[in-house]
DNA sequence: CGATCAATTGAAATCGTTCAACTGACGTGG
DNA sequence: CCACGTCAGTTGAACGATTTCAATTGATCG
């Protein structure tokens, strides 16, 4: 990924800044530009017609985005005051006809998005609640690229963004949440910071099973 | 995107043969061919490790899949015995970077599977279990290629199949399409067939009737 | 035509949602 | 710099949808 930003210095690009809450892109609007996030952080979603929102990933520094030609299949808002990169869609299309890297970089990053986002659908379905919440955290922490202390992360997104990204009403993370602090699993500092505590860092999907276990039986 | 096959005859390829259950692909591996479905039908999923399953995508003839460079992030198997026509990953490669017309192909396949995987977390989350058959029942007909009679299909999959699709669970699943058929909304002829009844057919969901022709790559 | 296993049905339990009320973090203005 | 107002976030209680476990049915195939 990183490499592949390198590459595509070769297209014309230029910076560009965002307020919190600014719809960088629409649904079905026709794509010029595609996106390297420089600072800040940028979610992509879904929007239901009755206000619902699936918010489908989470972007921070480093992170490429918008690349596709043909429509716009999401939206993309700014969690926070952004500061981003943009390149010209034609331009990059042209660099990527004479460097096979920006190709195979441009495939690449549409390949991992992919794996993500299954990988997303599967947490949804098959973890409870709490198991989410811990994932998301988790997730969080190995993607922060300005960690604080040790184990402590900003939060950028609000609770509402948190739970439209993990499928959860409110009120279900803010249990869930309670349960974890409870636990000794995570502090909260204020409502844009948290530290993971060792048990929760020995998280991985694979031997969660025995962390449910765990839990119910206290 | 049925230009891009045919754009596709310009790299190596050749026809093979799955039996039902056969696993094309498994993830973690190395990517070497990319295919097209000729006959039959194909699941895309993601394997927990205590045997849960959640299915990405079902693909029929015409789709193409199995796109990606660096490593397999799904796994592909037959949920029918198979017809398929292989494509030498490498070959495809050779290909874009002398034909822009592939790049863009390929392109545009890989976020046009991003959006309907986009969409499919949103139903997932959203929709309830009925709303979600009713929607998987409407998906199914419209991408059936060999309609027996009027709004008649075939169901190659599983009970079982159709709830890791829809994250609902086999029992679930099953009162569902009883109350589907109490209300009228459909017939089932057998386990692998169903017919949709006009209040059936006119379920719609504003932001997802679009997308008709999926084109796929993994 | 019978065996087998997928699919269905029933009943109870569970988990998350919903609605409503409250709390407190954070920003604004004095 | 502090007090205040506002709204995001939290808490409580009841409800409801889906899951789970267990038993039964019946479609499909040899």
């Amino acid at each position: 990924m990183t490499q592949f930003t390198s590459v595509l210095e070769g297209a014309t690009h230029w910076p560009v800044s965002f307020r919190k809450g600014y719809v960088i892109y629409d649904e079905d609007e026709t794509p010029k530009a595609m996106y390297r996030v420089d600072r800040g952080c940028v979610r992509l979603q879904v929007n239901g017609s009755d206000g619902d929102r699936q918010i489908i990933a989470f972007l921070f520094p480093g992170d490429v985005f918008g690349f596709s030609l043909d429509r716009r299949t999401t939206s993309a808002e700014a969690v926070t005051d952004l500061e981003l990169t943009r390149y010209s869609l034609q331009s990059v299309l042209d660099l990527s006809t004479r460097s096979r890297e920006v190709t195979v970089g441009l495939l690449n990053s549409a390949n991992a998005l992919y794996g993500d986002l299954a990988r997303h659908v599967d947490q949804i379905t098959h973890l409870s609640a709490m198991e989410r919440v811990l994932w998301f955290l988790n997730w969080l922490m190995r993607h922060q690229h300005t960690p604080k202390a040790a184990n402590t992360v900003a939060l950028p997104m609000s609770r509402r963004d948190i739970g439209d990204y993990l499928g959860l009403a409110p009120e279900t993370l803010s249990r869930a949440l309670k349960q974890l602090r409870a636990k000794g699993y995570v502090t909260l500092h204020g409502r844009r910071g948290f530290t993971l505590k060792p048990p929760a860092l020995a998280f991985h999907v694979s031997d969660f099973s025995e962390f449910s276990t765990v839990v119910s039986a206290a």
